[in-house]
DNA sequence: TTAGGGTTAG
């Protein structure tokens, strides 16, 4: 481990300068409490030694030590003077043993009766109130022993710091350090604690740091704490270096220091230096073990991790316990181990483990990853101790699964209750208000973000600027990205995305390019952006530029979906053997995406025969798929192959799929229109017929401007009832011409993709208005303008 | 008689 030690000659050393031997200031109670005040006449007899006590006080002394608090009580029942030493011996023993309850209203009781505190009631005191997440009282408490002249005691400041860090009121904690003239190492350690409470792990690493300056010589249990803010920041530096000052100070063998290490290594991603450490513990107990097997989980190792498991069970003989079972649980996730993850589930059962909060959060949260949403519901539903974490857990668990409006019901129910959102709740639920949410519903979420301060956190703004930007609201998106104070990779990914879903590729580019001069180092996202962007604004060379830099220039091997955005990008040519060789050459097994894409690609070259055989790969992955069905079922309408059109229909309808209704929406000031095929039931139906009929007969004799699909036979005309005249997106765009701001883009968005007839028609209106028109698919925004779409005509 | 402790869920 010594090799380690090189790092404090870096430059980054923010700790060593401040270390040397000095030994550590000895910290006298810096005032007596306060003999003035009448209560405390006969304190200085209650700090008596032992050998002089009465023998009841004696026994009793005895009892509380040993914990039979029953058998205290009567003995102090039978007291006939009890004293201020007596009570805090009572208080004690309570607090000892975890009744804390009992122990604040002994407190209380003997304030009612005119006791005198002492500056050794309030330690026991102010902890019971700590336990009990009793804000009110606790602040009272500080308030009386205030009053009563022992704010300045040593013991009783650090239990104050403690207790406010456990209420996460760090300000409070904050200020009574301030206020203590001599704050001594526990101080120091209380306080660094509660920033990590809190979260603020910078704080508490300077505040490491400037206890350290001050001369002060840490314990281990300093380290533990910076160990942890270390790995907590992923600042691998300054945990080397806090691991160079745990061997300078002699805990090389000490096993909680060696867990703390090996657990900030792993946070760290140093995976290879948590292995060394753990191969150095002499004697492995369980936390160790648990430690390494959540280590071998976070690094992506899931396989080692189950064999640690055996390793453990077998060489040294160690029962799994609850936090064994926890760390195995995002293992099996990984592997996609359904089995294995419900073995451990009844495992949990059976030994007893559960009820237990975080188990079941951990449970709740694997069965998520694995789309299982019944038995993730089942927990969520029986739990009888939830907290934040379990309610965003299964938030997330409908978010990621595209069950947005679950997500939706269950934000509000959490809104409603006593518990209040963190970031983590806000960045999960953004998700499903892009996917669901009207605008005016987004810049309602948006506002209560900002109340929250929430706004300041990059990882929530990042999500704020994709549910905009995929709400059609791209200048909202982009004014955030500008406004961010501290940009990550993600950020950038994302205002790529952005762009890439607008179709407005160029700009995609530059934003790369400033990315790249700033220094920031693409990942395999940015690729995925990039890629759809060039592919969804028809930039075919750029696109396969990027590609091939992506691998050459990067080292980035590629993804399922890089490969699905470049046959998007392939298919836009219309060379469909090049995709289908594209396909065959890739490094990874298609999915039912990438054959969807060949399907699209063929469906834009009118290629039936290649869109049977995508078809029916995609029906043999995944054979519920709806639009893969009505997408063929078009092809087949386009070219007259009626028997085919009734096949796939009795073939939707033996499964029970049904097609999903096309709607369209426009969105005023005050709500949301929402028009469906040949709608007449909304209010202003008959103005947006007239508009309707007006720009028709402005674009001429639309029947033959707007034919421009390739295949479509006299008798399609009878046949389908659904003229393309009367669809959904046409009325909204009707509407919307009338109901928004002149100059101002109309807005529509649609549940399913535009049909071809549309698509010309859309253009034509851009022409003849001059207005801008926005018509958002759930894949892309197309933008027309004077006549011309962003997408190039393929989508 | 008086303070804090390594692994654990989003």
């Amino acid at each position: 481990m010594g090799a380690l030690c090189h790092y404090h000659h870096h430059n980054h050393t923010i700790f060593l300068s401040s270390i040397n031997n000095t030994p550590s200031i000895h910290h006298r109670r810096s005032k007596k409490p306060n003999t003035a005040f009448p209560h405390s006449h006969n304190h200085s007899r209650a700090s008596s030694s032992s050998s002089s006590l009465s023998p009841l006080t004696k026994a009793l002394l005895h009892a509380v030590s040993s914990g039979s608090m029953q058998h205290a009580l009567s003995l102090f029942d039978k007291m006939p003077h009890s004293n201020t030493f007596h009570w805090n011996l009572l208080i004690r023993g309570y607090t000892d043993n975890a009744f804390f309850l009992s122990a604040l209203n002994l407190y209380l009781t003997m304030r009612f009766q005119g006791v005198p505190t002492d500056h050794f009631t309030y330690p026991f005191v102010l902890k019971s109130c700590a336990a009990l997440l009793n804000f009110r009282e606790g602040e009272k408490v500080h308030g009386t022993l205030f009053k009563l002249g022992f704010a300045e005691d040593l013991y009783v400041c650090n239990a104050l710091i403690a207790m406010y860090a456990k209420f996460g009121h760090i300000a409070s904690a904050l200020r009574v350090f301030d206020e203590m003239p001599l704050p001594d190492l526990v101080s120091w350690n209380s306080l660094v604690g509660a920033y990590l409470m809190v979260q603020q792990y910078f704080t508490s690493l300077r505040l490491f740091s400037q206890m350290l300056q001050t001369g002060i010589r840490p314990n281990k249990f300093s380290l533990i704490n910076a160990l942890e803010a270390c790995s907590l920041c992923s600042y691998q530096l300054w945990g080397k270096e806090v691991h160079c000052y745990a061997l300078k100070l002699g805990f090389e063998s000490d096993i909680m220091i060696q867990t703390s290490l090996l657990d900030m290594y792993s946070k760290c991603r140093l995976l290879s230096y948590a292995e060394r450490i753990f191969d150095s513990i002499s004697s492995r107990n369980i936390v160790a073990w648990n430690a390494m097997i959540s280590a071998y989980a976070l690094n992506g190792q899931p396989i080692r991790a189950f064999d640690s498991l055996e390793r453990m069970l077998k060489d040294d003989k160690l029962a799994v316990d609850n936090v064994t079972l926890i760390n195995l649980l995002p293992s099996c996730a990984q592997l996609g181990a359904v089995l294995q993850g419900k073995a451990i589930h009844g495992l949990a059962i059976r030994k007893g483990f559960l009820p237990h909060l975080v188990l079941e959060t951990a449970l709740l949260d694997m069965y998520g990853e694995f789309g299982i949403l019944k038995l993730a519901e089942v927990i969520f539903d029986q739990m009888v101790d939830k907290n934040l974490i379990t309610w965003n857990a299964m938030i997330a668990a409908y978010v990621q699964n595209g069950w947005y409006r679950k997500a939706l019901k269950l934000f509000e129910e959490l809104l409603s209750g006593y518990l209040k959102p963190d970031t983590v709740t806000i960045a999960s639920i953004l998700p499903a208000f892009a996917n669901l949410a009207s605008l005016r519903e987004c810049r309602q979420i948006h506002g209560y973000i900002m109340k929250l301060q929430f706004h300041l956190n990059t990882f929530v703004s990042n999500s704020i600027m994709y549910m905009y930007a995929s709400c059609g609201d791209l200048v909202t998106a982009c004014r955030i990205f500008n406004e961010m104070a501290c940009r990550d990779i993600i950020s950038w990914n994302t205002i790529i995305m952005a762009y890439a879903i607008h179709g407005m590729g160029r700009r995609s580019i530059e934003l790369f390019s400033e990315m790249k001069r700033r220094g920031i180092q693409p990942n395999d996202s940015t690729f995925v952006s990039l890629l759809s962007s060039c592919s969804n604004s028809g930039l075919v060379n750029e696109g396969w530029a990027y590609y091939n830099s992506m691998k050459l220039d990067y080292g980035i091997e590629p993804k399922i979906e890089h490969y699905g955005c470049m046959l998007d990008l392939i298919g836009r040519t219309g060379n469909l053997d090049q995709a289908l060789s594209f396909i065959e050459e890739m490094a990874l097994l298609p999915t039912a995406c990438i054959w969807g894409s060949l399907l699209n690609a063929s469906r834009n070259k009118g290629n039936i025969e290649i869109a049977e055989l995508a078809a029916e790969r995609i029906l043999s992955i995944k054979h519920d798929n709806t639009g893969c069905y009505i997408l063929l079922s078009n092809m087949y309408a386009e070219v007259g192959r009626w028997e085919k059109v009734e096949q796939i229909k009795s073939i939707m309808k033996k499964k029970g799929l049904e097609k999903t209704q096309p709607c369209s929406t426009v969105e005023t000031n005050f709500r949301l229109h929402r028009f469906t095929n040949k709608e007449r039931s909304h209010a202003e139906s008959e103005m947006v017929y007239e508009v309707l009929d007006i720009i028709s007969r402005k674009m001429g004799h639309s029947k033959c401007i707007l034919s421009a699909t390739k295949f479509k036979p006299s008798e399609l005309a009878s046949k389908t009832a659904n003229s393309p005249e009367n669809h959904s997106v046409r009325l909204a765009i009707c509407f919307g011409l009338i109901s928004t701001r002149l100059g101002e883009p109309v807005l529509v968005r649609k549940n399913t993709r535009i049909c071809e007839d549309c698509h010309v028609a859309a253009k034509k209106i851009s022409q003849i208005t001059k207005r801008e028109i926005i018509v958002g698919d759930p894949k892309v925004f197309h933008h027309f303008r004077d006549g011309h779409c962003s997408c190039g005509d393929y989508w």
